[in-house]
DNA sequence: GTATTTAATCGTAATATTACGATTAAGGTT
DNA sequence: AACCTTAATCGTAATATTACGATTAAATAC
C-alpha cells in the first residue's frame, strides 16, 4: 500500500510519528542544524549550505514547515526561515516522554 | 529518485535521521510504548495489540531492530522483543542535543 | 513421525519519498 | 517598461514504504 493507517492509532502516536518522520532525513537535520547555528536564515543560504538542488531543498523546507518546526518569513524577494522554538520544545518533550516509562528489561 | 544521498551528509546527521525515520510511523511508536509499559514482550502480544496484520507488524519490528532500538530474544517458538535502553538513551541524547544550540530567533 | 503454533520472509500492489531540471510568480533593479 | 534574483511549484523518474495474504522454517505438542 504505502499508506499508513493513521486512523487506527492515537492522536499522540500520530503526532510523534509525523514529527519524527519530518526529522527522518539527513538533509532536514542539516537544515535545522544550520538554522540553529547561523545568524542568517535566508533560503538561499540554506541551499548553498546543502549538497542538493534548490528545488530539492525547497521540498525539504516544505516538510519541516508542514509539521511546524520552521516558519518562513517573506523578506523582499527572499524568504527567511526560522525554527519555531515552541513547536520544537513540544516535539522534544514528546520524544523524551515517550521513553520515560522504560524502567526494566524483561530480556 | 527516492534515494537519499547519505554520502553527502555527516555521520551524525545520517545517524539522527535514520533513528528518527525508525520512529516515523505510528505503529512503531505504538510498539515501543507497548514494550515500555507491558511486562511481556512476546511478538504475538504485540501483534494482538496492534490493528495490523502479523506480517506488517513483523516488518515494523524489523525496522526497529535495524536501528538497534529493540532486540529479539528467541524463547521457544516465540520471540521476545525488548527495548535496548543503551541505544534508546543515545538516540534520546542525540535528538535533544540537536536543538540545544537554538537560543535566538532571527524572525 | 504428524500436527500445531509462532514469527520471518516472499510476492505483490498501492502509495510516498527523494531528487532534479524547467517553469512560474513575486519582488527588486535599471 | 525590461531585466534579474529568489524561491515555490510542476513534471518526471527512480526508489522506498506500507500493507496484506501466502508461504516458509523452527519449535513444541501429540
Amino acid at each position: 500500500m504505502g499508506l499508513s493507517k493513521t486512523e487506527k492509532f492515537t492522536e499522540t502516536q500520530n503526532e510523534i510519528a509525523s514529527m519524527a518522520k519530518a526529522l527522518g532525513h539527513p538533509a532536514r537535520i542539516a537544515i535545522l542544524q544550520f538554522l540553529a547555528q547561523q545568524k542568517t536564515c535566508i533560503c538561499g543560504d540554506i541551499v548553498n549550505d546543502l549538497p542538493l538542488s534548490q528545488s530539492t531543498v525547497s521540498q525539504h523546507l516544505k516538510e519541516l514547515k508542514k509539521v511546524g518546526l520552521i516558519k518562513g518569513q517573506i523578506d523582499g524577494p527572499s524568504v527567511c526561515y526560522c525554527i519555531d522554538i515552541n513547536v520544537l520544545a513540544k516535539a522534544r518533550k514528546q520524544l523524551t516522554d515517550l521513553f520515560v516509562e522504560v524502567h526494566e528489561r524483561c530480556c
